[in-house]
Parts: structure tokens; sequence; C-alpha cells
DNA sequence: GCCAACGTTGGC
DNA sequence: GCCAACGTTGGC
């Protein structure tokens, strides 16, 4: 069965458009431990929801898939790096990241507005007071809920 | 740009 | 191991 996920980006930094144009993207710089561990329970073939925040309005703008599962972040051992983590090393990785794949940009993105007004997603974890995961785990009821509404 | 909420760091 | 200070996130 796979499992369904939300993925939070920030568009400045990395956009729904941005993984449309490369289709794959290794998902590097979590440095949230929870966040991590999630990431790290994705298997190939699992659903993203992919969620712009930040941005007016912050928003559910599409969906991926996880492409590879999760392996050591490469970016924690580069110097230049701003993910550099003098921590990690090769034997003993701190950081994972999976590889995501591009499926589909909503034509009409569901804004956290229209999120928080449906009864279906009131334990929905991007929605509680000060959430601030950038990985979570979603409910498949969330997840064909969160579709619907983006007239899926 | 503001600011509340949160995770991390580090002194003790 | 506590907890204050700090930096970051993210909605508005």
């Amino acid at each position: 069965m796979p499992q369904y996920w939300l993925i939070k980006s920030d568009p400045d930094t990395y956009s729904i458009d941005d993984l449309k144009r490369e289709m794959v993207t290794p998902w590097s710089g979590v440095r949230n431990y929870q966040a991590r561990n999630y990431l790290r329970r994705m298997r190939p073939g699992d659903a993203l929801l992919f969620y712009h925040s930040s941005a007016g309005p912050a928003a559910i703008v599409g969906l991926a898939t996880v492409a590879k599962a999760a392996y050591p972040e490469p970016d924690q051992f580069r110097k230049e790096s701003k993910y550099f983590d003098e921590t990690a090393t090769k034997e003993k990785p701190r950081w994972f990241c999976p590889d995501v794949r591009f499926v589909e940009k909503f034509s009409q993105a569901v804004p956290i507005e229209k999120l928080r007004a449906e009864k279906t997603l009131k334990n929905l974890e991007l929605l509680k007071r000060g959430s601030r995961l950038s990985v979570m785990p979603v409910s498949s009821q969330e997840f064909e809920c969160i579709r619907k509404m983006a007239g899926r």
C-alpha cells in the first residue's frame, strides 16, 4: 500500500514549476529530525502533496511521487554547501533524502484557508497551531479529500 | 515586515 | 538535565 505524505517548500527556493522542469530531484536540505525520519520511511510510489509555504497564499499546488527511497544526502558532506554538516561522516550520515518525481501541477491550487474549512482535514498536521514540520504523513482520507478539492 | 511558535544550542 | 537565549519558520 502506498503511503501519503505532504512536503513543504518555499517556492522562492524550490517551486512545483522547478520540479516540473527537472522532473526528478533529491529532496535535500531537510534539517529536522522528525522530518528526516519521515523521509526515511518513504517508499518508491508513495504519493506526495506538494505545498508552497510563505507565498501568498500558502497552498497545496500539485502532486509528486517518491522515485527513490532515502539515501545519505550528499550536501551534508559538501563544505561549500549551506547544508554542510561537520558532524556527519560517510560512515555515519546524519541526513537522508529520497528522490522526488513530478506528477502534476493542480489547475486550481488548494489554499490553506480552504483546507482549514474542511472537516475531514481537521487533524491535518499542517493545520496545527505553530506547525513547522516540513515533511508529514497524510491519511488516505485526507489525501483523497485534498485531491477532490483540487478538482481531480 | 511583523511576530508567535518552535527547535536547537550552550552555560551552568 | 535544565532552561534562557537565540535563530528560523511561516502565516498574515
